[in-house]
DNA sequence: ATTACTGTATGCATGAATGCATACAGTCCA
DNA sequence: TGGACTGTATGCATTCATGCATACAGTAAT
């Protein structure tokens, strides 16, 4: 779980890169319900942020039913997390692929280029500054 | 492009919305190279959002080479890149790659499962190129 | 009880994002 | 030439995101 997240300069706010990306780890059952989610400090050191900013995201997240958080225990994945619906993950996902592939295009590249070093950049850990 | 506008209240920072949605209609040929993009103002109006806000977004799609701004004339659609040398087209792989599983990553993505998408997606036909 | 862990909280500082108002400076056309 | 339009710019105010340091408060295991 802890090595799925990564925080990219591009405007967003870290603690929304943070929130979503759980979200969609939950989403792809990364974690189960009842299952005890990374410490705030674990996420926080691993990901070199403020203990506040992790917290501002789990509360996000509690927020919308996605996680239980209990204090000095620890925070977990919710029994009834709501449900992403996995028709509309996999829209999601070609929403975006069928974005990258037209702004790529656009640009005079080739998709299939992009989509490889894409595989090869995420494979390592090369931090894609 | 204008009516194709949304800005939602997800904690990412609205010159950042603009601007990808912009690059998506861009990539999606919406506008093509040479057109002239829509005011600033007219987007500031219509979003009911600040000039200079517009103006933010604007920057950094020129920065990217997505379109230019001519002072009191306007901006527009850049052209469409020139053909360039092995090393300059690598380049411009790397960084459209980058760039990508930012975007991808910032939205709660596994920018894998995008790439391999991709790569789907542009195997079916002929991609013309 | 001590220790180690968890979440909760505060205060201070910096910078960014945004809105609002107001201008300035080119360009184009009637 | 004058007006209408375009991008450029500034100043002020507010809010928020973030980092850093420091603490507090529960829980659980030893």
């Amino acid at each position: 779980m802890l090595h799925s997240l990564r925080i990219e300069e591009t405007g967003v706010p870290i603690y929304v890169q943070i929130r979503d990306q759980m979200l969609h780890a939950l989403g792809a059952k990364l974690l189960r319900p009842g299952e005890q989610m990374p410490t705030m400090r674990e996420v926080a050191v691993a990901l070199k942020v403020d203990l506040n900013t992790v917290r501002h995201a789990y509360e996000e997240l509690e927020k919308t039913g996605a996680i239980v958080i209990r204090r000095a225990r620890g925070t977990f994945v919710a029994d009834a997390p709501p449900a992403v619906d996995r028709e509309e993950k996999a829209r999601r996902v070609e929403g975006l692929a069928r974005q990258a592939i037209a702004t790529v295009a656009a640009a005079g590249v080739n998709p299939r280029d992009v989509a490889r070093l894409m595989i090869q950049l995420t494979a390592k850990k090369g931090d894609g500054k």
